[in-house]
DNA sequence: TCTTTGTTAGTGAGTATTCACTAACTTAAA
DNA sequence: TTTAAGTTAGTGAATACTCACTAACAAAGA
């Protein structure tokens, strides 16, 4: 889908620097002074590895994609049952965000979307992702009959990823203060039992 | 729950420019120089009637929290059945939001969050007013067995509104270029599908 | 093996712009 | 005559970003 980024290691190591300010502050607190302060050297020191503030968060959110993508087709090579990979899916999900929370503050917040209409199409990207790799699962268990009929796989999926997407807002707003594994867990199982017929 | 707020006439005038800043140009634009241009007077004026900038969101965030609760209160009186209620509320809640789709940019929006914890409390505030209605609905409609028992009303409940607030998300990126009533309704019907016995 | 030349990755000072907010003044109505 | 509601003209702080400059290193030619 996406060729491969060349990233430089200070380019990750600032990108990495940019993630723990997002976890620790907030979109809020992403700026360049803030990153500079972070990498121990000047704020003009980075604009040697990037173009622009811009530039650092498409080329972060495509990275933390990039990496999404490749674990989820990983995670899923084998797999034969819907029940199963859709397990595995989320449970794979939980683990990555749980190691990168700020994954989770760059993707859920509005604040970084407005302005670029490049981040803006970065964050669709990763959206588009994550549903690549849920709506087959979904749309096979409903035809071999492990999930529910009654209802298009669309508006299935709809449901399913915004449940998802809440817990994680919940998740940040208690500043990632309870095990998204195990409440991701739960959801899980909770989700199972309404969709499994 | 809470005291009626006084709001004068010019105050409402200035809330109401605010939702149509929010509405046009997202938390980014929504600035005192801007809340100035649409008043058509001096950015000092806007001071003449409220103290912060914190202060006109959290007067906004509350009038409206008020206002849904007040409509809440009447659209669901009388109605008896858990699966009218349940339809009646989210109807009356899509409307609502379709005449102020400046609110689903406020209360959905993290970058008002991060900065003030006036603003922070007010969201959880308005929160919390959904809850406190969709909740017994919910446990009403187990109880009498018309909606499944096989999952927690928490949990049920959680799920519910994680797909409104997706549903939000997607007509807010979209710009609000979709009906949000009749895609609101496609999503009770997928709903209702799901959770009835 | 020197020496020239170019590159990489840094510094610190400074740019224009935007932000919320304020002091001092004016005007008009009660 | 007091008060409410507006004005003009600022403030300081923060923002992303640019500039001229430099130390350290690499490569290539005499």
């Amino acid at each position: 889908m996406n060729q491969i980024e060349n990233i430089s290691g200070r380019q990750l190591e600032i990108i990495e620097a940019a993630g723990k300010i997002l976890t620790a502050s907030g979109v809020g607190g992403l700026t360049i002074k803030n990153l500079a302060k972070e990498m121990n050297f000047s704020e003009s020191a980075i604009y040697r590895h990037f173009p622009s503030k811009e530039a650092i968060i498409i080329v972060m959110l495509n990275y933390l994609a990039q990496n999404m993508d490749v674990r989820y087709h990983k995670a899923l090579k084998g797999i034969e049952s819907p029940i199963e990979s859709f397990t595995t899916l989320f449970q794979n999900q939980f683990s990555f965000f749980k190691l990168n929370p700020y994954f989770v503050v760059a993707v859920f917040s509005d604040g970084l979307m407005e302005e670029s209409q490049g981040i803006n199409e970065t964050i669709f990207k990763i959206m588009t992702v994550k549903m690549k790799h849920l709506m087959p699962i979904v749309f096979e268990g409903q035809q071999k009959e492990v999930f529910i009929n009654t209802i298009a796989p669309e508006a299935l999926t709809h449901i399913i990823m915004g449940s998802v997407r809440l817990l994680m807002f919940k998740w940040r707003i208690a500043h990632f203060n309870f095990d998204i594994e195990i409440e991701g867990n739960n959801l899980i199982q909770s989700l199972l039992s309404i969709i499994k017929k």
